[in-house]
DNA sequence: TGAAGGGTGTCCATATTATGGATGAAATCT
DNA sequence: AGATTTCATCCATAATATGGACACCCTTCA
Protein backbone atom coordinates (compact mmCIF):
# COMPACT_ATOMS: atom_id res chain seq x y z
CA UNK A 1 0.00 0.00 0.00
CA UNK A 2 1.33 3.42 -0.96
CA UNK A 3 -0.36 5.52 1.69
CA UNK A 4 0.09 4.35 5.26
CA UNK A 5 -2.83 3.89 7.61
CA UNK A 6 -5.24 3.96 4.75
CA UNK A 7 -6.88 0.59 4.85
CA UNK A 8 -10.19 1.64 6.32
CA UNK A 9 -10.33 4.81 4.26
CA UNK A 10 -9.87 2.77 1.12
CA UNK A 11 -12.55 0.33 2.15
CA UNK A 12 -14.96 3.07 3.09
CA UNK A 13 -14.42 4.79 -0.24
CA UNK A 14 -14.91 1.48 -2.05
CA UNK A 15 -18.21 0.84 -0.31
CA UNK A 16 -19.44 4.36 -0.98
CA UNK A 17 -18.61 3.97 -4.66
CA UNK A 18 -20.36 0.61 -4.84
CA UNK A 19 -23.46 1.96 -3.15
CA UNK A 20 -23.35 5.03 -5.39
CA UNK A 21 -23.45 2.90 -8.52
CA UNK A 22 -27.02 1.87 -7.77
CA UNK A 23 -29.33 4.77 -6.94
CA UNK A 24 -31.90 2.25 -5.71
CA UNK A 25 -29.43 0.87 -3.18
CA UNK A 26 -27.52 -2.33 -2.57
CA UNK A 27 -27.95 -5.19 -0.14
CA UNK A 28 -25.33 -6.25 2.36
CA UNK A 29 -24.78 -9.49 0.48
CA UNK A 30 -24.33 -7.64 -2.78
CA UNK A 31 -21.76 -5.34 -1.27
CA UNK A 32 -19.92 -8.28 0.29
CA UNK A 33 -19.79 -9.96 -3.10
CA UNK A 34 -18.65 -6.92 -5.04
CA UNK A 35 -16.21 -5.55 -2.50
CA UNK A 36 -14.46 -8.82 -1.76
CA UNK A 37 -14.50 -8.00 1.96
CA UNK A 38 -15.89 -10.28 4.64
CA UNK A 39 -19.43 -9.85 5.78
CA UNK A 40 -18.73 -8.73 9.35
CA UNK A 41 -16.38 -6.07 8.07
CA UNK A 42 -18.81 -4.76 5.49
CA UNK A 43 -21.62 -4.82 7.99
CA UNK A 44 -19.62 -2.93 10.59
CA UNK A 45 -18.46 -0.29 8.13
CA UNK A 46 -21.95 0.17 6.72
CA UNK A 47 -23.39 0.60 10.20
CA UNK A 48 -20.73 3.15 11.07
CA UNK A 49 -21.25 5.03 7.83
CA UNK A 50 -24.98 5.08 8.43
CA UNK A 51 -24.43 6.40 11.97
CA UNK A 52 -22.56 9.32 10.39
CA UNK A 53 -25.31 9.91 7.84
CA UNK A 54 -23.06 9.06 4.92
CA UNK A 55 -25.30 6.09 4.17
CA UNK A 56 -28.83 5.16 5.03
CA UNK A 57 -30.34 1.76 5.63
CA UNK A 58 -33.81 1.48 4.19
CA UNK A 59 -35.48 -0.83 6.71
CA UNK A 60 -38.20 -1.77 4.23
CA UNK A 61 -36.03 -3.03 1.40
CA UNK A 62 -32.96 -3.75 3.49
CA UNK A 63 -30.93 -1.88 0.91
CA UNK A 64 -28.17 0.58 1.70
CA UNK A 65 -28.32 3.92 -0.09
CA UNK A 66 -26.29 7.12 -0.06
CA UNK A 67 -27.23 9.25 2.91
CA UNK A 68 -27.98 12.89 3.57
CA UNK A 69 -24.41 13.83 4.47
CA UNK A 70 -23.23 12.76 1.05
CA UNK A 71 -25.92 14.92 -0.45
CA UNK A 72 -24.89 17.88 1.69
CA UNK A 73 -21.19 17.48 1.01
CA UNK A 74 -22.01 17.01 -2.65
CA UNK A 75 -23.90 20.29 -2.78
CA UNK A 76 -20.83 22.07 -1.46
CA UNK A 77 -18.48 20.22 -3.79
CA UNK A 78 -20.71 20.98 -6.77
CA UNK A 79 -19.61 24.61 -6.59
CA UNK A 80 -16.14 23.50 -7.69
CA UNK A 81 -17.52 21.27 -10.45
CA UNK A 82 -20.10 23.35 -12.29
CA UNK A 83 -20.77 20.63 -14.82
CA UNK A 84 -24.52 20.57 -14.65
CA UNK A 85 -24.86 24.16 -15.85
CA UNK A 86 -22.52 23.65 -18.76
CA UNK A 87 -23.51 20.16 -19.85
CA UNK A 88 -27.28 20.22 -19.50
CA UNK A 89 -28.01 22.44 -22.52
CA UNK A 90 -25.87 20.23 -24.75
CA UNK A 91 -27.63 17.11 -23.48
CA UNK A 92 -31.02 18.63 -24.14
CA UNK A 93 -30.11 19.55 -27.68
CA UNK A 94 -28.62 16.11 -28.37
CA UNK A 95 -31.68 14.32 -27.02
CA UNK A 96 -34.04 16.61 -28.89
CA UNK A 97 -32.31 16.39 -32.24
CA UNK A 98 -31.61 12.65 -32.18
CA UNK A 99 -34.43 11.18 -30.12
CA UNK A 100 -31.86 9.00 -28.32
CA UNK A 101 -30.91 9.32 -24.64
CA UNK A 102 -27.92 11.57 -24.04
CA UNK A 103 -25.38 11.26 -21.23
CA UNK A 104 -22.58 13.21 -19.68
CA UNK A 105 -19.75 11.25 -18.07
CA UNK A 106 -16.69 12.30 -16.12
CA UNK A 107 -13.31 10.68 -16.10
CA UNK A 108 -12.33 9.69 -12.60
CA UNK A 109 -8.99 7.90 -12.39
CA UNK A 110 -9.16 4.92 -14.74
CA UNK A 111 -12.92 4.92 -14.88
CA UNK A 112 -15.70 7.01 -16.31
CA UNK A 113 -18.70 7.87 -14.15
CA UNK A 114 -22.02 8.83 -15.64
CA UNK A 115 -23.34 11.99 -13.96
CA UNK A 116 -26.12 13.37 -16.11
CA UNK A 117 -28.80 11.81 -18.28
CA UNK A 118 -31.34 13.30 -20.63
CA UNK A 119 -33.98 10.91 -21.89
CA UNK A 120 -34.70 10.86 -25.61
CA UNK A 121 -38.11 10.56 -27.18
CA UNK A 122 -37.51 7.25 -28.95
CA UNK A 123 -39.75 4.69 -27.25
CA UNK A 124 -37.15 1.93 -26.87
CA UNK A 125 -34.48 2.89 -24.38
CA UNK A 126 -31.51 1.13 -22.86
CA UNK A 127 -30.90 1.33 -19.14
CA UNK A 128 -27.37 0.01 -19.17
CA UNK A 129 -26.19 3.54 -18.52
CA UNK A 130 -27.54 5.78 -15.79
CA UNK A 131 -26.29 8.25 -13.18
CA UNK A 132 -23.63 6.69 -10.98
CA UNK A 133 -22.66 3.89 -13.34
CA UNK A 134 -18.92 3.37 -13.72
CA UNK A 135 -16.98 1.74 -16.52
CA UNK A 136 -13.27 1.15 -16.94
CA UNK A 137 -11.67 3.49 -19.51
CA UNK A 138 -11.94 1.92 -22.95
CA UNK A 139 -15.32 0.35 -22.20
CA UNK A 140 -18.55 2.01 -23.40
CA UNK A 141 -18.58 4.89 -25.86
CA UNK A 142 -17.76 7.61 -23.31
CA UNK A 143 -14.78 5.76 -21.90
CA UNK A 144 -13.55 4.95 -25.41
CA UNK A 145 -13.81 8.56 -26.54
CA UNK A 146 -11.84 9.71 -23.53
CA UNK A 147 -9.19 6.99 -23.62
CA UNK A 148 -8.56 7.46 -27.34
CA UNK A 149 -7.30 10.97 -26.72
CA UNK A 150 -5.15 10.25 -23.69
CA UNK A 151 -1.38 10.37 -24.23
CA UNK A 152 -0.05 6.95 -25.23
CA UNK A 153 1.91 6.53 -22.00
CA UNK A 154 -1.37 6.63 -20.10
CA UNK A 155 -3.10 4.21 -22.44
CA UNK A 156 -0.39 1.58 -22.59
CA UNK A 157 -0.39 0.53 -18.92
CA UNK A 158 -4.14 -0.11 -19.16
CA UNK A 159 -3.93 -2.01 -22.43
CA UNK A 160 -0.84 -3.85 -21.23
CA UNK A 161 -2.66 -5.36 -18.28
CA UNK A 162 -6.08 -5.23 -19.89
CA UNK A 163 -7.58 -8.14 -17.98
CA UNK A 164 -6.82 -6.50 -14.64
CA UNK A 165 -8.07 -3.12 -15.78
CA UNK A 166 -11.25 -4.22 -17.54
CA UNK A 167 -12.25 -6.83 -14.97
CA UNK A 168 -15.55 -8.45 -15.84
CA UNK A 169 -15.70 -6.51 -19.09
CA UNK A 170 -12.55 -8.16 -20.41
CA UNK A 171 -14.51 -11.13 -21.80
CA UNK A 172 -16.75 -9.00 -24.00
CA UNK A 173 -13.96 -6.56 -24.84
CA UNK A 174 -10.87 -8.39 -26.13
CA UNK A 175 -7.87 -6.09 -26.03
CA UNK A 176 -7.32 -6.11 -29.81
CA UNK A 177 -10.93 -5.11 -30.42
CA UNK A 178 -10.46 -2.23 -27.97
CA UNK A 179 -7.18 -1.16 -29.61
CA UNK A 180 -8.94 -1.16 -32.96
CA UNK A 181 -11.84 0.82 -31.58
CA UNK A 182 -9.53 3.43 -30.07
CA UNK A 183 -7.74 3.83 -33.39
CA UNK A 184 -11.00 4.34 -35.25
CA UNK A 185 -12.11 6.82 -32.62
CA UNK A 186 -8.96 8.87 -33.17
CA UNK A 187 -9.63 8.91 -36.91
CA UNK A 188 -13.32 9.81 -36.73
CA UNK A 189 -13.15 12.02 -33.64
CA UNK A 190 -16.05 10.15 -32.06
CA UNK A 191 -16.38 6.63 -30.67
CA UNK A 192 -18.86 3.87 -31.48
CA UNK A 193 -19.75 1.05 -29.11
CA UNK A 194 -21.37 -1.64 -31.29
CA UNK A 195 -23.26 -3.41 -28.51
CA UNK A 196 -20.20 -4.76 -26.74
CA UNK A 197 -21.67 -4.40 -23.26
CA UNK A 198 -25.15 -5.63 -24.12
CA UNK A 199 -26.03 -7.02 -27.52
CA UNK A 200 -28.18 -4.63 -29.51
CA UNK A 201 -27.45 -1.71 -27.19
CA UNK A 202 -25.26 0.70 -29.10
CA UNK A 203 -23.63 3.95 -28.17
CA UNK A 204 -21.57 6.80 -29.56
CA UNK A 205 -19.44 9.30 -27.67
CA UNK A 206 -17.23 12.36 -28.01
CA UNK A 207 -14.65 13.67 -25.58
CA UNK A 208 -14.71 17.09 -23.95
CA UNK A 209 -11.32 18.60 -23.12
CA UNK A 210 -10.21 20.57 -20.06
CA UNK A 211 -8.08 23.69 -19.95
CA UNK A 212 -4.91 21.63 -20.24
CA UNK A 213 -6.30 19.98 -23.35
CA UNK A 214 -6.83 16.65 -21.65
CA UNK A 215 -9.95 14.54 -22.27
CA UNK A 216 -11.71 14.78 -18.94
CA UNK A 217 -15.38 14.36 -19.84
CA UNK A 218 -17.53 12.87 -22.55
CA UNK A 219 -20.92 13.30 -24.16
CA UNK A 220 -22.60 10.16 -25.40
CA UNK A 221 -25.77 8.79 -26.95
CA UNK A 222 -27.25 5.33 -26.50
CA UNK A 223 -29.96 3.41 -28.28
CA UNK A 224 -30.74 0.27 -30.20
CA UNK A 225 -28.71 -1.05 -33.10
CA UNK A 226 -31.07 -0.05 -35.96
CA UNK A 227 -30.71 3.60 -34.93
CA UNK A 228 -26.92 3.47 -35.21
CA UNK A 229 -26.47 2.12 -38.72
CA UNK A 230 -23.56 3.42 -40.78
CA UNK A 231 -25.52 6.14 -42.59
CA UNK A 232 -26.86 7.65 -39.37
CA UNK A 233 -23.55 7.36 -37.52
CA UNK A 234 -22.15 10.25 -39.50
CA UNK A 235 -25.06 12.46 -38.52
CA UNK A 236 -24.89 11.50 -34.86
CA UNK A 237 -21.10 11.82 -34.79
CA UNK A 238 -21.27 15.29 -36.23
CA UNK A 239 -23.78 16.40 -33.61
CA UNK A 240 -21.71 14.90 -30.79
CA UNK A 241 -18.54 16.59 -31.97
CA UNK A 242 -20.36 19.88 -32.36
CA UNK A 243 -21.64 19.82 -28.79
CA UNK A 244 -18.36 18.51 -27.44
CA UNK A 245 -16.52 21.37 -29.12
CA UNK A 246 -18.99 23.86 -27.75
CA UNK A 247 -18.46 22.55 -24.21
CA UNK A 248 -14.69 22.44 -24.61
CA UNK A 249 -14.73 26.05 -25.77
CA UNK A 250 -16.83 27.15 -22.84
CA UNK A 251 -14.53 25.36 -20.43
CA UNK A 252 -11.41 26.84 -21.99
CA UNK A 253 -12.94 30.28 -21.67
CA UNK A 254 -13.65 30.18 -17.96
CA UNK B 1 -18.91 4.45 21.37
CA UNK B 2 -22.18 2.79 20.38
CA UNK B 3 -21.06 1.31 17.09
CA UNK B 4 -18.03 -0.96 17.24
CA UNK B 5 -15.07 -0.53 14.95
CA UNK B 6 -16.20 2.92 14.02
CA UNK B 7 -13.39 5.10 15.16
CA UNK B 8 -11.85 5.82 11.77
CA UNK B 9 -15.20 6.16 10.07
CA UNK B 10 -16.23 8.74 12.62
CA UNK B 11 -13.00 10.64 12.17
CA UNK B 12 -13.23 10.51 8.42
CA UNK B 13 -16.78 11.82 8.50
CA UNK B 14 -15.75 14.56 10.90
CA UNK B 15 -12.95 15.71 8.62
CA UNK B 16 -15.19 15.66 5.56
CA UNK B 17 -17.76 17.76 7.37
CA UNK B 18 -15.12 20.24 8.51
CA UNK B 19 -13.69 20.56 5.02
CA UNK B 20 -17.21 20.88 3.61
CA UNK B 21 -17.95 23.87 5.80
CA UNK B 22 -15.48 25.98 3.88
CA UNK B 23 -15.90 25.81 0.11
CA UNK B 24 -12.52 27.53 -0.26
CA UNK B 25 -10.84 24.77 1.71
CA UNK B 26 -9.08 24.33 5.04
CA UNK B 27 -5.45 24.00 6.01
CA UNK B 28 -4.03 21.03 7.87
CA UNK B 29 -3.45 23.16 10.95
CA UNK B 30 -7.03 24.40 10.87
CA UNK B 31 -8.39 20.90 10.66
CA UNK B 32 -6.14 19.75 13.50
CA UNK B 33 -7.41 22.60 15.64
CA UNK B 34 -11.08 22.07 14.88
CA UNK B 35 -11.09 18.29 14.94
CA UNK B 36 -9.15 17.84 18.14
CA UNK B 37 -7.12 15.07 16.55
CA UNK B 38 -3.35 14.95 16.42
CA UNK B 39 -1.54 16.29 13.41
CA UNK B 40 -0.07 13.01 12.11
CA UNK B 41 -3.49 11.41 12.28
CA UNK B 42 -5.21 14.22 10.45
CA UNK B 43 -2.46 14.33 7.88
CA UNK B 44 -2.60 10.61 7.28
CA UNK B 45 -6.37 10.56 6.94
CA UNK B 46 -6.38 13.57 4.62
CA UNK B 47 -3.75 11.96 2.42
CA UNK B 48 -5.73 8.74 2.27
CA UNK B 49 -8.95 10.57 1.50
CA UNK B 50 -7.22 12.51 -1.25
CA UNK B 51 -5.85 9.28 -2.71
CA UNK B 52 -9.46 8.09 -2.99
CA UNK B 53 -10.58 11.34 -4.60
CA UNK B 54 -12.84 12.22 -1.69
CA UNK B 55 -10.65 15.23 -1.00
CA UNK B 56 -8.18 17.24 -3.02
CA UNK B 57 -5.07 19.04 -1.91
CA UNK B 58 -4.55 22.32 -3.68
CA UNK B 59 -0.76 22.51 -3.86
CA UNK B 60 -0.82 26.26 -4.41
CA UNK B 61 -2.78 27.29 -1.33
CA UNK B 62 -2.03 24.16 0.68
CA UNK B 63 -5.74 23.95 1.45
CA UNK B 64 -7.77 20.75 1.43
CA UNK B 65 -11.07 20.84 -0.45
CA UNK B 66 -13.83 18.37 -1.25
CA UNK B 67 -12.82 16.14 -4.14
CA UNK B 68 -14.40 14.82 -7.31
CA UNK B 69 -15.66 11.61 -5.73
CA UNK B 70 -17.76 13.59 -3.29
CA UNK B 71 -19.16 15.51 -6.20
CA UNK B 72 -19.95 12.30 -8.09
CA UNK B 73 -21.51 10.57 -5.12
CA UNK B 74 -23.42 13.75 -4.38
CA UNK B 75 -24.88 13.82 -7.88
CA UNK B 76 -26.22 10.32 -7.33
CA UNK B 77 -27.52 11.10 -3.85
CA UNK B 78 -29.19 14.25 -5.12
CA UNK B 79 -31.75 12.07 -6.88
CA UNK B 80 -33.08 11.05 -3.47
CA UNK B 81 -33.04 14.62 -2.18
CA UNK B 82 -34.61 16.70 -4.92
CA UNK B 83 -34.39 19.87 -2.88
CA UNK B 84 -32.85 22.10 -5.48
CA UNK B 85 -35.79 21.78 -7.87
CA UNK B 86 -38.32 22.48 -5.18
CA UNK B 87 -36.53 25.17 -3.21
CA UNK B 88 -34.92 27.26 -5.94
CA UNK B 89 -38.10 28.93 -7.21
CA UNK B 90 -39.05 29.96 -3.65
CA UNK B 91 -35.58 31.36 -3.05
CA UNK B 92 -35.70 33.36 -6.25
CA UNK B 93 -39.05 34.87 -5.38
CA UNK B 94 -37.94 35.70 -1.84
CA UNK B 95 -34.75 37.36 -3.04
CA UNK B 96 -36.57 39.26 -5.77
CA UNK B 97 -39.39 40.53 -3.59
CA UNK B 98 -37.28 41.47 -0.57
CA UNK B 99 -33.89 42.38 -2.00
CA UNK B 100 -32.27 40.38 0.80
CA UNK B 101 -30.30 37.16 0.33
CA UNK B 102 -32.40 34.01 0.68
CA UNK B 103 -31.24 30.63 1.95
CA UNK B 104 -32.42 27.08 2.15
CA UNK B 105 -31.15 24.95 5.03
CA UNK B 106 -31.59 21.31 5.93
CA UNK B 107 -31.85 19.77 9.33
CA UNK B 108 -29.20 17.14 9.83
CA UNK B 109 -29.16 15.61 13.28
CA UNK B 110 -28.87 18.41 15.77
CA UNK B 111 -27.55 20.88 13.23
CA UNK B 112 -28.80 22.81 10.27
CA UNK B 113 -26.73 22.89 7.09
CA UNK B 114 -27.12 25.62 4.52
CA UNK B 115 -27.45 24.11 1.05
CA UNK B 116 -28.74 26.81 -1.26
CA UNK B 117 -28.27 30.56 -1.50
CA UNK B 118 -29.85 33.19 -3.69
CA UNK B 119 -28.25 36.60 -3.55
CA UNK B 120 -30.50 39.60 -3.07
CA UNK B 121 -30.13 42.91 -4.84
CA UNK B 122 -29.49 44.98 -1.72
CA UNK B 123 -25.88 46.19 -1.96
CA UNK B 124 -24.89 45.36 1.64
CA UNK B 125 -24.77 41.63 2.22
CA UNK B 126 -23.75 39.42 5.07
CA UNK B 127 -21.55 36.40 4.45
CA UNK B 128 -22.07 34.73 7.79
CA UNK B 129 -24.25 32.20 6.02
CA UNK B 130 -23.28 30.33 2.87
CA UNK B 131 -23.48 26.86 1.39
CA UNK B 132 -21.99 24.27 3.73
CA UNK B 133 -22.23 26.32 6.91
CA UNK B 134 -23.55 24.44 9.91
CA UNK B 135 -25.20 25.75 13.05
CA UNK B 136 -26.52 23.94 16.10
CA UNK B 137 -30.33 23.80 16.24
CA UNK B 138 -31.62 26.92 17.97
CA UNK B 139 -28.87 29.12 16.56
CA UNK B 140 -29.52 31.34 13.52
CA UNK B 141 -32.99 31.94 12.13
CA UNK B 142 -33.24 28.67 10.19
CA UNK B 143 -32.23 26.54 13.16
CA UNK B 144 -34.60 28.46 15.42
CA UNK B 145 -37.53 28.04 13.05
CA UNK B 146 -36.90 24.30 12.87
CA UNK B 147 -36.27 23.75 16.56
CA UNK B 148 -39.36 25.72 17.59
CA UNK B 149 -41.59 23.16 15.90
CA UNK B 150 -39.87 20.02 17.10
CA UNK B 151 -41.72 17.98 19.72
CA UNK B 152 -40.77 19.13 23.25
CA UNK B 153 -39.03 15.86 24.07
CA UNK B 154 -36.57 16.58 21.29
CA UNK B 155 -36.01 20.17 22.32
CA UNK B 156 -35.50 19.57 26.02
CA UNK B 157 -32.32 17.46 25.83
CA UNK B 158 -30.70 20.20 23.76
CA UNK B 159 -31.84 23.02 26.02
CA UNK B 160 -31.04 20.97 29.11
CA UNK B 161 -27.38 20.66 28.14
CA UNK B 162 -27.28 23.84 26.13
CA UNK B 163 -23.59 24.58 26.63
CA UNK B 164 -22.61 21.21 25.20
CA UNK B 165 -25.04 21.51 22.31
CA UNK B 166 -24.37 25.11 21.31
CA UNK B 167 -20.61 24.98 21.79
CA UNK B 168 -18.96 28.25 20.85
CA UNK B 169 -22.34 29.83 20.23
CA UNK B 170 -23.40 29.39 23.84
CA UNK B 171 -21.78 32.68 24.87
CA UNK B 172 -23.78 34.79 22.41
CA UNK B 173 -26.91 32.68 22.87
CA UNK B 174 -27.82 32.32 26.58
CA UNK B 175 -30.31 29.51 27.03
CA UNK B 176 -33.10 31.74 28.34
CA UNK B 177 -32.78 34.05 25.33
CA UNK B 178 -33.06 30.99 23.09
CA UNK B 179 -36.07 29.66 25.00
CA UNK B 180 -37.73 33.05 24.61
CA UNK B 181 -36.91 33.17 20.93
CA UNK B 182 -38.37 29.70 20.37
CA UNK B 183 -41.56 30.70 22.13
CA UNK B 184 -41.93 33.82 20.01
CA UNK B 185 -41.25 31.77 16.90
CA UNK B 186 -44.08 29.40 17.78
CA UNK B 187 -46.42 32.36 18.21
CA UNK B 188 -45.47 34.21 15.03
CA UNK B 189 -44.82 31.16 12.87
CA UNK B 190 -41.47 32.58 11.78
CA UNK B 191 -38.20 33.19 13.62
CA UNK B 192 -36.12 36.34 14.02
CA UNK B 193 -32.40 36.34 14.76
CA UNK B 194 -31.61 39.85 16.01
CA UNK B 195 -27.90 39.83 15.25
CA UNK B 196 -26.99 37.20 17.84
CA UNK B 197 -24.28 35.62 15.72
CA UNK B 198 -22.79 38.85 14.39
CA UNK B 199 -23.93 42.25 15.58
CA UNK B 200 -25.99 44.04 12.97
CA UNK B 201 -26.47 40.91 10.89
CA UNK B 202 -30.11 39.94 11.22
CA UNK B 203 -32.10 37.04 9.87
CA UNK B 204 -35.59 35.62 9.67
CA UNK B 205 -36.66 32.05 8.96
CA UNK B 206 -39.62 29.75 8.45
CA UNK B 207 -39.73 25.97 8.72
CA UNK B 208 -40.72 23.58 5.93
CA UNK B 209 -42.34 20.33 7.02
CA UNK B 210 -41.88 16.80 5.67
CA UNK B 211 -44.55 14.21 4.97
CA UNK B 212 -44.65 13.21 8.61
CA UNK B 213 -45.24 16.83 9.56
CA UNK B 214 -41.79 17.25 11.07
CA UNK B 215 -39.75 20.43 10.53
CA UNK B 216 -36.95 19.18 8.33
CA UNK B 217 -35.92 22.25 6.34
CA UNK B 218 -36.07 26.02 6.55
CA UNK B 219 -36.17 29.06 4.33
CA UNK B 220 -34.44 32.15 5.64
CA UNK B 221 -33.47 35.70 4.78
CA UNK B 222 -30.45 37.63 6.04
CA UNK B 223 -29.47 41.26 5.92
CA UNK B 224 -28.53 44.25 8.03
CA UNK B 225 -30.50 45.44 11.02
CA UNK B 226 -32.21 48.51 9.43
CA UNK B 227 -33.88 46.20 6.92
CA UNK B 228 -35.41 44.08 9.67
CA UNK B 229 -37.15 46.72 11.78
CA UNK B 230 -40.46 45.80 13.38
CA UNK B 231 -42.66 47.23 10.63
CA UNK B 232 -40.87 45.30 7.88
CA UNK B 233 -40.69 42.07 9.88
CA UNK B 234 -44.35 41.45 9.34
CA UNK B 235 -43.97 41.77 5.60
CA UNK B 236 -40.92 39.51 5.48
CA UNK B 237 -42.49 36.99 7.83
CA UNK B 238 -45.59 36.79 5.70
CA UNK B 239 -43.54 36.13 2.57
CA UNK B 240 -41.43 33.49 4.32
CA UNK B 241 -44.49 31.66 5.63
CA UNK B 242 -46.13 31.82 2.24
CA UNK B 243 -43.16 30.21 0.50
CA UNK B 244 -42.63 27.72 3.31
CA UNK B 245 -46.26 26.63 3.04
CA UNK B 246 -45.93 26.31 -0.69
CA UNK B 247 -42.90 24.05 -0.30
CA UNK B 248 -44.52 22.02 2.46
CA UNK B 249 -47.54 21.47 0.25
CA UNK B 250 -45.42 20.33 -2.68
CA UNK B 251 -43.51 17.94 -0.46
CA UNK B 252 -46.68 16.51 1.05
CA UNK B 253 -48.04 15.94 -2.41
CA UNK B 254 -45.19 13.86 -3.76
C1' DT C 1 22.04 36.81 9.77
C1' DG C 2 20.31 33.86 12.69
C1' DA C 3 16.89 32.64 15.92
C1' DA C 4 12.03 32.11 16.80
C1' DG C 5 7.52 30.83 15.32
C1' DG C 6 4.17 28.50 12.58
C1' DG C 7 3.34 25.47 9.21
C1' DT C 8 3.95 20.78 6.63
C1' DG C 9 5.65 16.01 5.87
C1' DT C 10 7.49 11.46 7.67
C1' DC C 11 9.15 7.61 10.74
C1' DC C 12 8.27 3.74 13.67
C1' DA C 13 7.61 1.28 18.27
C1' DT C 14 3.35 0.71 20.62
C1' DA C 15 -1.19 -0.87 21.91
C1' DT C 16 -5.43 0.36 20.46
C1' DT C 17 -8.42 -0.88 17.05
C1' DA C 18 -10.37 -3.30 13.26
C1' DT C 19 -10.64 -7.91 11.76
C1' DG C 20 -13.14 -12.16 10.34
C1' DG C 21 -14.14 -17.08 11.71
C1' DA C 22 -17.79 -18.91 14.00
C1' DT C 23 -22.44 -19.10 15.67
C1' DG C 24 -27.26 -18.14 15.79
C1' DA C 25 -31.41 -15.73 14.43
C1' DA C 26 -34.56 -14.34 10.83
C1' DA C 27 -36.55 -14.29 6.61
C1' DT C 28 -37.56 -16.56 2.11
C1' DC C 29 -38.03 -20.22 -0.77
C1' DT C 30 -39.34 -25.21 -2.07
C1' DA D 1 -41.21 -28.37 7.56
C1' DG D 2 -36.93 -28.57 5.93
C1' DA D 3 -33.52 -26.10 2.96
C1' DT D 4 -31.37 -21.98 1.60
C1' DT D 5 -30.17 -17.43 1.79
C1' DT D 6 -29.45 -13.24 4.23
C1' DC D 7 -28.59 -10.63 8.29
C1' DA D 8 -26.73 -9.70 12.98
C1' DT D 9 -23.42 -10.28 16.71
C1' DC D 10 -19.51 -12.13 19.60
C1' DC D 11 -14.73 -12.07 20.80
C1' DA D 12 -9.80 -13.84 20.66
C1' DT D 13 -6.35 -12.38 17.55
C1' DA D 14 -3.09 -9.73 15.06
C1' DA D 15 -3.08 -6.44 11.92
C1' DT D 16 -3.71 -1.70 11.80
C1' DA D 17 -3.99 3.09 13.07
C1' DT D 18 -1.86 5.89 16.38
C1' DG D 19 0.88 9.98 17.91
C1' DG D 20 5.36 11.46 20.03
C1' DA D 21 9.45 12.81 18.02
C1' DC D 22 12.21 14.61 14.40
C1' DA D 23 13.33 17.01 9.95
C1' DC D 24 12.25 20.51 6.99
C1' DC D 25 10.63 24.85 4.91
C1' DC D 26 8.98 29.23 5.06
C1' DT D 27 8.35 34.02 6.94
C1' DT D 28 9.15 37.40 10.50
C1' DC D 29 11.76 40.14 13.43
C1' DA D 30 15.67 41.62 16.37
Amino acid sequence: MVVQGAQVVGRVALLLRLVGRKPEGMSLAGLVRESGLTRPTVHRLLTSLAAEGLLEHDPASGKWVLGPEIFLLGSVAAARFPMEDIARPSLRRLAAETGESAFFSIRRGNETVCVLREEGSFPVRSFVLHEGVRFPLGVASAGTAIMAFLPPDEQEPLLGDWAAHAGDFAVGHPVDVVRDNLERTRLAGYSVNPGLILEGSWGMGAAVFDQQGRPAWALSLTGIEPRFRADRQEFLGKLLLEEAHRMTARLQGS
